[in-house]
DNA sequence: TTTCGTTATTCCTTGCTGTATATTACGACC
DNA sequence: GGTCGTAATATACAGCAAGGAATAACGAAA
């Protein structure tokens, strides 16, 4: 059931190789980025802050943490939580929060576009042999 | 003389702001990045790691360590040192150190380029507003 | 009213990263 | 050969962020 690592993609990597991170900020510093997307997926998945943190080996402190900075900095909450009642209770992704999944990976992929592009056309400087000295 | 902060661009911001980091990877990890390129500036304008690390508020151990991390992964030096000799020696830039400091830059610009570009076209799907729940 | 699993919150410990400090090596110049 | 300021390297320390552990709050259902 859990333990399904984060980072399972495995490509060939090749030196010198472009690479970066991107994410977006809100109004209190860090508000989508990677693993936090990672993080809504996971919730909706399995309904619930502990499992979804358990399945990404994160402490359910520190998912609490990214789900209340991310609600708190949204215009409109990203997901809602339920508390006590049958089964504990459970947290769900809203309509909202679906929209800022779909976002963030259009952003991430344009992204990978970029790195890819950029590498293309920049690498062989690195290379390119020039006098000494 | 000293004490240049190394974030002195003040730009209004905006949020939700698209931000991100890049680097370029070498076989040992980071070979170059936005703070590695500062230090080799700050070598070139100084002639002198240590005089570089201060003007950075940087240790010289860490300044070493990273020169030393990019020396060691180009296929031809960026930096060469003098040790000893009057002055006690120096450090100066070569031309293939110039080289990647243009070249990075250049990757550097394009990469703002394409965050203004990508804030541009999703900002406004995080603002609109949709049903509730 | 008892049970149950989740959300929510506090406290404490621990590991790590960067820094300060100290020391050695170096070699042109006087 | 003495001086000087740098490169180069090792050791010890401190601060802080990340995580673990423990606990309270919650409310539907039996």
């Amino acid at each position: 059931m859990y333990k399904k690592s984060i980072h399972n993609r495995k490509k060939k990597i090749s030196h010198p190789g472009f690479r970066g991170r991107i994410w977006i900020d809100g109004r209190k510093g860090t508000f989508l980025g990677y693993g936090r997307i990672i993080l809504l997926e996971r919730i909706r998945e399995y309904g619930s802050i502990t499992k979804a943190a358990k399945s990404m080996e994160m402490s359910y402190r520190h998912a609490w943490e990214l789900v209340d900075s991310m609600n708190s900095q949204a215009a409109r909450p990203l997901v809602k939580t339920l508390t006590g009642g049958k089964g504990g209770g459970g947290t769900y992704i809203t309509k909202n929060g679906e929209k800022v999944i779909k976002l963030f990976w259009k952003f991430y992929a344009d992204f990978h576009d970029f790195l890819k592009h950029e590498e293309k056309q920049l690498k062989f400087l690195i290379h390119q042999k020039g006098e000494e000295e």
